[in-house]
DNA sequence: GCCAACGTTGGC
DNA sequence: GCCAACGTTGGC
């Protein structure tokens, strides 16, 4: 089992949304890093759910893989926003998982709290400038982020 | 709303 | 294959 780190902004879809619907796929990443990183993701890996572009940014709970390497269907959809002219059904660009809600942490860890606990090197998602969407985090990370958020690793 | 960072596109 | 222009992300 893995650990990654995935970004949502909230107004667009919030670890409260993935909630409600129990179960979602993870459309519309149309990044390669990011993308190679999904294609990574085996069932069962833990998903650090992080808000972004919000007051205060930061890691919100805890979502899971629940089924990999699913093909994006947003690529094919001439009318959608993640068009992807150059992917057709027998060759396919862009990969994804569908996600499943785990639990809200009692407090969120705020990206502030990120940057006193972590080093860029340790943790992608306090680099300055750091764009990426998806990425793996480090298990001893995942401990030390489990203990911010005072959660049992249970779930 | 600003702007730094940085990925992507397209001309050459 | 280089690189300038452009678009997007995302913190502040």
């Amino acid at each position: 089992m893995k650990y990654w780190l995935i970004k949502s902004e909230p107004h667009d879809y919030s670890l409260a949304d993935l909630q409600a619907d129990g179960v979602e796929i993870w459309d519309g990443v149309r990044n390669y890093q990011a993308r190679n990183f999904l294609r990574e993701m085996a069932v069962g890996d833990r998903l650090f759910y992080y808000h972004s572009n919000t007051k205060p940014p930061g890691i919100v709970g805890l979502a899971k893989v629940t089924q990999a390497n699913v093909v994006d269907p947003t690529q094919f959809d001439a009318e959608h926003k993640y068009f992807d002219p150059k992917a057709t059904p027998e060759k396919p660009r862009w990969q994804t998982v569908k996600v499943g809600y785990t639990s809200t942490f009692a407090t969120m860890i705020t990206l502030t709290q990120l940057k006193e606990n972590f080093t860029p090197d340790e943790f992608a998602v306090v680099r300055r400038g750091n764009r990426l969407s998806v990425m793996p985090v480090a298990e001893d990370v995942a401990k030390r982020l489990y203990a911010l958020a005072d959660y049992d690793g249970t779930a």
